[in-house]
DNA sequence: CACGCGTGGGG
DNA sequence: TCCCCAAGCGT
């Protein structure tokens, strides 16, 4: 394979886009913007990363933020444990780093939420350090320009593929590099349909040449999702709407949602659920049928919408007014159909 | 290595 | 409408 970083740093010079992590590129940004950007659309993170970066602006006020008030700057951006972890990293940079992200790939690889792939972008990014950042953009561009038919989803590619990004790399512009190839990615050799024809890089791409671009990178076939039935109760009080919290792990860790089941239950079921927790409640109105797909799963949501007197409840329920809704407590997306957090 | 883990936009 | 996903990480 010829040299590609010449056609590819000019093209990147020439288009890449005003993006606000790269206005002030500090390694706290960087690292910021690349845990928000991981799994997530450019698009989709912009607003969360300008709130985020208003409202925590270096480790140090991270370190020290409240759970539900970090959990709801996150709110609705899913892969929420991604921010849990950002902050144990946070006040590990604390203690060890005196507050400033580490200049050293090893040290930034060890923190929780980093792995080699974030530890690369900022090492490389921020701090100029000449180690590789394979995302799936990378993998993408890498699969059609060697015209390479092996799975990129598999661990065993994506290390063969960081040898060939590492020896393409120019050693004084690993950041600008490692960048171009994720913007390549994102602009031009895209999902589907490569814009072949605008890419700098046509003249040595083998996939190109050979006519089959648009079939790779080769991926395995996605499982199917497990259906599971969610009864949703939509107890309001004079007090507010009746909230539960999730467990500290797994799906949705830690935030915040209308009482809910993960099981069909009937009315009186659910009359009887309530009731247990202490909330006499009269379920009125059923609510629509509503989906959520996760990666994973699809939930079936229904239930019943309904009031109750205003009532002591167990330890992580609340009556949440709401300005406290939109405020204070962290509401994930998949309960839009009934809740409204933002 | 395989799986769990969110969400909203585009074809 | 449905299906594809998008700058991955932890276990």
């Amino acid at each position: 394979m010829q040299p590609i970083a010449a056609p590819l740093l000019q093209w990147f010079d020439a288009n890449k886009r005003l993006l606000p992590f790269r206005q002030e590129p500090s390694a706290y940004h960087i690292w910021v913007s690349e845990i928000m950007l991981q799994q997530t659309r450019v698009a989709a993170a912009i607003p969360y990363y300008e709130r985020f970066i208003a409202a925590l602006p270096d480790p140090a006020a991270l370190a020290a933020c409240e759970p539900d008030a970090l959990r709801k700057l996150w709110q609705g951006l899913g892969y929420y444990n991604r921010v849990n972890n950002m902050q144990k990293a946070a006040r590990i940079v604390c203690e060890q780093y005196g507050g400033d992200l580490p200049a050293d790939y090893d040290a930034l690889r060890s923190l929780p939420g980093i792995g080699d792939y974030t530890a690369g972008a900022v090492a490389s990014i921020a701090f100029g350090i000449p180690v590789p950042a394979v995302d799936g953009n990378v993998l993408r561009v890498f699969a059609r320009l060697y015209n390479d038919d092996a799975d990129v989803m598999a661990p065993a590619t994506k290390k063969a593929f960081t040898v060939r990004v590492l020896d393409q790399m120019p050693k004084a512009t690993p950041g600008p590099y490692n960048e171009a190839l994720m913007e390549l990615g994102a602009l031009v050799c895209i999902p589907g349909t490569p814009h072949c024809e605008e890419c700098p890089l046509a003249d040595l791409c083998r996939g190109y040449a050979a006519g089959r671009a648009d079939q790779l990178p080769v991926k395995p076939a996605p499982k199917a999702k497990g259906k599971v039935p969610v009864t949703v109760a939509l107890i309001e009080s004079e007090q507010g709407l009746l909230l539960q919290r999730r467990p500290a792990r797994g799906l949705l860790a830690g935030l915040w949602q209308p009482a809910a089941w993960e099981k069909a239950l009937t009315r009186d079921e659910l009359t009887a659920a309530l009731a247990g927790i202490g909330v006499q409640a009269a379920l009125d109105e059923p609510l629509p049928p509503a989906k959520h797909v996760f990666t994973h799963k699809i939930w079936e949501l229904g239930g019943w919408k309904g009031t109750a007197p205003a009532c002591a409840l167990p330890d992580g329920y609340v009556w949440a007014a709401p300005e406290d809704l939109a405020e204070v407590y962290p509401v994930p997306n998949a309960f839009g159909a009934y809740v409204k957090a933002k």
